[in-house]
RNA sequence: CGGGGCGUAGUUCAUCGGUAGAACGCUCGGUUUGGGACCGAGAAGUAGAGGGUUCAAUUCCCUCCACCCCGACCA
């Protein structure tokens, strides 16, 4: 295991405490200047652009075409849906002066982009012919949080926003399912995090949206974290935007819509699930630097030897650096590129230049292997694809043993004291018991699992009919 | 928005009614470098903002602001 590190609190110790000094250490942001906000520094911003790329390309083979609509929002667009009004009214940021002057219809910063987009759909949808419409935008958006949480939960953050119009009802569904199969796929894949994909609760689906398909994983002081989105919008949005046209046999109708966002809260999902006490331990596929070079002194041949070793690397599309600071003793280096998660770390002395051999260090274990120059690309390359693939095995490990399943309250209300983590329970689907099991216990329903299996049972809260075992966590 | 905390050098903090100090970091020079090196020299502060008390306020009082933590709300 990697060594501990001065001014860094132990992640088993205090989670919040060690992600807080983490991202500012490892440099991936800092707080900005007005409340909530954060800035994204270069080597965070990397993990972002890494995944942005990737994401980016599934979008677009999937035919969905990128835009840009504007940051400004009417007040009176949020108004028309009631449920979307009322659910984004309490975080909103509304612009009231502009130019010096008063505005006369209020301006809101996009909290989300379903109302400005879906108005100019209406513009552009008039026959089956113009459909679907398959939109997404990589953008901003504002809302106001009371608390806020660097990456997790921050007044203004990234994301990419999907927004879709079909003719039919079936097509909306497959897309939805779509977006939720490849966000999975994403954060199985990149960010080497299992979750659990399945369906929100009445209270807890998007304001506005008739189901919400969520992906949930799990943080490790057992605190579920809502990762990713992807909504069925049905026509509760057409139909006030008035998105019509005439299907085949001429007949008016509204249009069928889905929406679906990812946002940056994923890169501190990453962080605080795969970091250990040394400091940040990144996924392969998603480090900004994949392989650190440490000549062991500034000594002329170690850099030259090292600066070719890194091209070597480069060419077969390794993501690597060079760290050859004089001022830097070889410990200290060590120290900064293990607290930054570097995933694998070369160092080569003086003794090795001799011996023709280097040593290779894995972030995720510590564990060491000498070997030959001969060997550098095939083991790099080869500990890159094990290191991705032991970390996602590891969480998936983590998030089994982590669930649990109860018929009974006050165990439920124990797990949920003590272990925390998913809970799985008969729940008889009515928000009033929704709310008292949060008030009692502070879980929350995460979701109906997409893989679970209508059954009969009784609700563990209130004891009445139940048709689905739910998954209950606190949650973040 | 409720409860708590904090605001002094880049950072973490000390000082405490008499006008500012350490450590780390930073700059320069030199010696170093196999798990956070060392020596020497140096730069760095309108003490969050405003008001009050006082001969005198970083210090005491009030107001505001900001940030952090804990709750309610949320990607």
């Amino acid at each position: 295991m990697a060594f501990e590190k001065k001014q860094l609190p132990k992640k088993s110790e205090s989670l919040s405490d060690w992600y807080n000094r983490v991202v500012q250490l490892a440099e991936l942001a800092d707080y900005g200047p007005a409340k909530g906000t954060m800035i994204f520094r270069p080597y965070g911003y990397r993990i972002w652009e890494l995944l942005t790329e990737a994401m980016d390309k599934e979008i677009k083979e999937a035919g969905v075409e990128n835009a840009y609509f504007p940051l400004f929002i009417p007040e009176s667009f949020l108004k028309k849906e009631k449920q979307h009004v009322e659910g984004f009214a309490p975080e909103l940021a509304v612009v009231t002066i502009g130019g010096g002057e008063e505005l006369t219809e209020k301006l809101i910063v996009r909290p989300t982009s379903e109302t400005i987009m879906y108005d100019a759909y209406s513009k552009w949808v008039h026959s089956w012919r113009d459909l679907p419409i398959l939109i997404n935008q990589w953008n901003n958006v504002v809302r106001w949080e009371k608390r806020t949480y660097l990456f997790l939960r921050t007044s203004e953050f990234l994301w990419q926003e999907g927004h879709t119009a079909h003719a039919t009802h079936k097509e909306a569904l497959e897309m939805q399912s779509w977006a939720m199969g490849m966000y999975a796929k994403t954060y199985r894949e990149l960010f080497a995090l299992p979750g659990l994909v399945g369906r929100k609760s009445e209270k807890e689906k998007f304001a506005g949206a008739v189901a919400t398909l969520t992906y949930e994983s799990l943080m490790p002081e057992g605190k579920a974290l809502q990762s990713c989105t992807s909504h069925d919008l049905g026509q509760n949005f057409s139909k006030v935007f008035e998105i019509k046209f005439q299907d085949k046999e001429g007949k008016l109708q509204y249009a069928w819509q889905t929406s679906w966002g990812f946002s940056t809260r994923s890169v501190g999902g990453l962080l605080m699930a795969h970091g250990d006490d040394a400091g940040l331990v990144i996924p392969p596929r998603l480090a900004p630097i994949q392989t650190v070079i440490l000549p062991v002194t500034s000594d002329t041949k170690l850099v030259e030897k090292s600066r070719e070793m890194a091209k070597q690397l480069t060419d077969m599309g390794v993501r690597v650096k060079v760290d050859d600071r004089e001022d830097e003793s070889i410990g200290f280096r060590i120290n900064k590129w293990e607290l930054k998660g570097v995933p694998v770390r070369i160092e080569l002395g003086k003794r090795e230049l001799e011996n023709g051999e280097l040593t290779v260090v894995r972030r995720d274990t510590g564990e060491k292997q000498v070997i030959s120059h001969a060997k550098l690309g095939p083991t790099v390359k080869e500990l890159l694809v094990t290191i991705q693939s032991d970390l996602l095995a590891k969480q998936e490990k983590f998030l089994t043993e982590n669930t649990r399943e109860t018929g009974n309250y006050e165990e439920f209300k124990k797990i949920m004291e003590e272990k925390r983590g998913f809970l799985k329970a008969y729940w008889c689907e009515d928000a009033e018991c929704e709310a008292k099991i949060k008030e009692e216990t502070k879980a929350t329903v995460r979701c109906l699992p997409e893989d679970a299996k209508f059954s009969q049972g009784k609700c563990v809260k209130c004891g009445k009919e139940a048709r689905n075992k739910w998954v209950f966590a606190l949650a973040y």
